[in-house]
Order: structure tokens, then C-alpha cells, then sequence
DNA sequence: GTTGAGCGTT
């Protein structure tokens, strides 16, 4: 029911709200997170929106690419973490 | 007060 987006090359500054208002544009955001370093708490600059099934290609095609927060992004379906 | 390929926590 839901797929995993990998959100790469972002700019240090961007938190977790910052990915579900930019992907809340083209579709269901389910839930957005970005993987912060554990010892110092700082970003590591990416990570993942997870979407509808239905909806992973057209994010893809949407936001692989654009510019959020000043860097251009690249999007793609996440490896599984089980 | 930094950095820049890569795939994450409950």
C-alpha cells in the first residue's frame, strides 16, 4: 500500500516538514523523515518520504531533479530496510 | 558556524 521514496543530495538545512510540504504538492505524503547524524545531531543530508504505491513514479517524475532549498534533489524508490 | 556520496528509526 505505501513505497519508500529516497531523498537525496539535500541541503543540510532541510528537516522532515520541510520534504512533506514540498512532496505534499504532487500527492499523499504518508510520512517524511531525514536521517540526522546520531552522534551529532547534525543532517546528513537526505531522506524519505513514504507515498502510495500508485503515486511513486509520479513523484519520481516530479520532484527527481527540482530544486528544494537551494540544491537540486534526487529522488528514487528506497531500498527495503526490513 | 565545517562536509556532499549515499539508503533510515521506532
Amino acid at each position: 500500500m505505501a513505497r519508500t521514496l529516497y531523498i537525496g543530495n539535500l541541503p543540510w538545512s532541510t528537516k522532515a516538514e520541510d520534504l512533506e510540504e514540498a512532496f505534499s504538492k504532487y500527492g499523499d505524503v504518508i510520512n517524511a523523515r531525514v536521517i540526522s547524524d546520531r552522534e551529532t545531531g547534525r543532517s546528513r543530508g537526505f531522506g524519505f518520504v513514504e507515498v502510495n504505491d500508485e503515486d511513486v513514479e509520479k513523484f519520481i517524475a516530479a520532484m527527481n531533479g527540482t530544486d528544494l532549498g537551494g540544491r537540486v534533489i534526487s529522488v528514487n524508490e528506497a531500498k527495503a530496510r526490513e
